[in-house]
DNA sequence: TAGATTGTTAATCGATTAACAATC
DNA sequence: TAGATTGTTAATCGATTAACAATC
């Protein structure tokens, strides 16, 4: 069942053709070609049967693929059909923000709760999720299963925060923190550098209207 | 001066050179040999000095970079040293989140407006910035020069705003609506897939597990 | 000058696209 | 059965790595 080597490129496709899926699946469609959902998606349908077929074939000649079963398949390759036990660490706006995200439970990531340095925050509650003090931690690692831990913390406290968190256990890490943790290779990170991103527009900007002048 | 083609997979790292840089100059480094550098990052020598020869010859045979030139050079690749004004469209936490960040007016993103729906907001300030009620967007884009929109709204107001925007003049946007936008070509998006990103570390996370299950 | 390291060309590797036989 | 569309192999394209001559 398992697969070996798929490509880093592949999975970040999935979760756009799981979200396009289950947009038609919102609108009631029962089949869609390969042809058909490539024109939605701007891609080629080349490239989504060979990234589909990285997994197995879900389709049917002379018929294409059902949407239900394809967007079902797709989840289960995510690991969405599990539930997973998340923490913030950092309870600051965008830990808060975090945790107000209604899709992300919708999806089995269940937050179950908040830590941030600040005294005044402890013992709050935001939709139901209780913020702890840092100190608690350990504690609360010991207490608890917890399968992710997001770090919505500045970068000068990301680095220590998350190698306690490997030490108590902790098998994944969300990342905003704007900096790179060099953690064990067992341990699975994925980054969200916002300011990065944002470099990235500047750049297309700057280039697009750099473009534009020489037109003229 | 102008360049052709950059390749999308260069353009994703230069925020990354970036930030490496800054913090060697920051820990008062004159001087870094790709060999160092790549070892420091975890990619190739080879990649880096093909990245950077993409814009331009920045070292020197026999000593390397020089740590502050070359920080500069990429801030001016990224298009840094110009001062962007940027709006926030949604001041729910995630888009107060954006407007508290500091670490994008030191590099030249000036948030001067939020607008929301929710006319509690409307007046209130958020770090120095006024909240606007979104009616009042189409004014303000016409008496105001706004580069960038962050729109950080439900997925399900997010085409309309953009399409408005675009009329309105926009140039770039900086989408965290779990959507695609279709936008003109000369329009440049950013997307920010906050679900996706969580996605993809599920997908490692329980492809990691099934692995170590094998091995057992 | 000798040593170091770039800039750049060439070789390799991997990912995308095209094509088509298999088959529903 | 004929038409449609997949699954998959082969061809192409692009990106990464290796190598080395140029040169500081």
């Amino acid at each position: 069942m398992e697969e070996k080597g798929i490509s880093l490129a592949v999975i970040r496709r999935l979760p756009r053709y799981y979200r396009y899926l289950g947009e038609l699946l919102e609108n009631e469609v029962v089949r869609i070609s390969s042809k058909e959902l490539s024109e939605k998606m701007n891609v080629t349908a080349s490239q989504i049967r060979q990234d589909l077929n990285n997994f197995g074939g879900f389709g049917q000649q002379g018929y294409g693929y059902n949407v239900e079963y394809l967007y079902n398949e797709i989840g289960k390759i995510l690991g969405l059909e599990k539930k997973y036990n998340v923490i913030i660490i950092g309870a600051g706006n965008l830990g808060q923000a975090l945790a107000n995200y209604q899709d992300f439970e919708r999806r089995g990531f269940v937050i179950q709760a908040l830590f941030d340095v600040n005294p005044r925050l402890a013992g709050v509650s935001i939709r139901g999720k209780d913020v702890y003090l840092i100190d608690e931690l350990e504690t609360y690692m010991k207490e608890h299963t917890v399968h992710i831990a997001a770090l919505t913390l500045p970068k000068t406290k990301a680095p220590q925060i998350a190698s306690d968190l490997v030490k108590w256990g902790i098998k994944a890490i969300w990342n905003f923190a704007p900096t790179d943790l060099n953690l064990p290779s067992d341990i699975m990170v994925e980054n969200v550098h916002l300011a990065e991103s944002l470099m990235r527009l500047s750049y297309k900007l700057k280039t697009h209207e750099e473009a534009m002048q020489k037109k003229e």
